[in-house]
DNA sequence: ATCATACAGTTGACAGTGTCATCTGAACCG
DNA sequence: CGGTTCAGATGACACTGTCAACTGTATGAT
């Protein structure tokens, strides 16, 4: 961590702390808190500075994604290549990891599962600019998208090493879109404990159980 | 539809067609889209029109949730009520139900799926501002909380109806997360059909066998 | 019938916000 | 050394949510 004077350095640097800023105010308050005057003021430089390293405000955010789609991806990877854990073991990591982020981070989460390319639909009068607002240009999306379907190779690879490549695709997803519905339940507060007499755990557990006893996993 | 002159008929109205005209622009783009002073046009009334009938505009999105919420409640019930149809075909109406609802108007669903009352967590510096205008003063959410757990019920009892008392919880909450999460990741582009080899109609009915199967229902 | 009141609706104003055009200065490179 | 590039700063604009003050009319009591 030298003197940094060449400009790239700078550069790599005020980008990495608008990142973090970013991440930090999304913690604190949701996407609607991510400020680009605050971001910047956090990162130590002006409103518009932003705008040299990300197309708006919506590019930010999904690279505040990416970065996270990616460290995801990295944790899973490690789980699934740890020698000293069983298949289950990995599993139930893995589907743990993506509801710990639910829990740990919920707005963060909101955002890793944003709509992506919405429809072209026609939408009439002065849409345009919160259509462009909130699916960004373009280019960013391709990274965010790319380290999405890492985590979710990484999650195949798993399932497939417990269920045989013949039941993963079908087992795989449903896991993973239940894990994703029961993290999205419980953040959201629609799983009210007292009713159902059960909790996201518990439920992680039931669906794994079924899973591999309908697959006749070992 | 007489000539409305009373104060009351007039006040109904226009809280009919705010409520019509902030669904009509959440369904065209999201919740960014839904702006006062739009609604309060399409509405035939001026900007600060809407604070007569709503808190704000949280408030607003919530009352039309709400609403929602009960269409859903009332549809489940329907569902469950109707002797032409066999307990299986009640459940999966009522999945089918909330997923529909998730294709139709993406937008819609994840409002109906906002985090409710989120934690008194302290967010220092100009945060209570945002704080306020997320989760709305009170009084409105109260409504939705019980519209939604209307449906909540309905769905319960379509469960219970199938697996009994003894384990309609466990499954309801599972199969209801898991629909959830089905079509959210969907919704948000996540469940890449060529990579799952399976659709999302494929999942629910993979889910419901595996419930079945597992809950000896017959 | 008269009048005070409540209250739906309007308008003006203000603080923020995203975004762009323009400007500035220093690192870069021939 | 001089021109160029580019990160960053600043001014400006349109738009937003929200509130205070205001207006007019239906309401209800007298």
């Amino acid at each position: 961590m030298g003197v940094m004077t060449t400009r790239a350095e700078s550069a790599a640097a005020t980008r990495r702390a608008l990142l973090d800023a970013a991440a930090e105010l999304l913690d604190l308050g949701g996407p609607e808190a991510v400020t680009l005057r605050e971001v910047g003021a956090r990162a130590g430089v002006s409103r518009g500075a932003p705008y040299r390293h990300f197309t708006g405000k919506d590019s930010l955010l999904t690279a505040v994604a990416a970065e996270s789609w990616e460290g995801i991806g990295d944790q899973v990877h490690a789980l699934r290549t740890d020698p000293a854990l069983s298949a289950s073991e990995k599993l139930r990591g893995a589907l743990r990891a993506l509801i710990d982020v639910g829990r740990n981070r919920p707005h963060l989460y909101q955002v890793l599962f944003r709509r992506r390319a919405n429809l072209p639909g026609q939408l009439g009068d002065g849409m345009d600019r919160i259509r462009r607002q909130l699916c960004g240009p373009e280019g960013d999306p391709a990274v965010a998208d790319r380290a999405a379907e890492r985590f979710q190779d990484e999650f195949l690879d798993i399932v497939a090493a417990l269920a045989g490549e013949r039941n993963a695709r079908r087992y795989g997803a449903l896991l993973l879109t239940s894990a994703h519905g029961i993290a999205g339940m419980e953040l959201s507060g629609h799983l009210d404990t007292d009713k159902w007499h059960t909790t996201a755990d518990e439920l992680v557990d039931t669906l794994v159980r079924m899973v591999t006893d309908a697959g006749e996993m070992t």
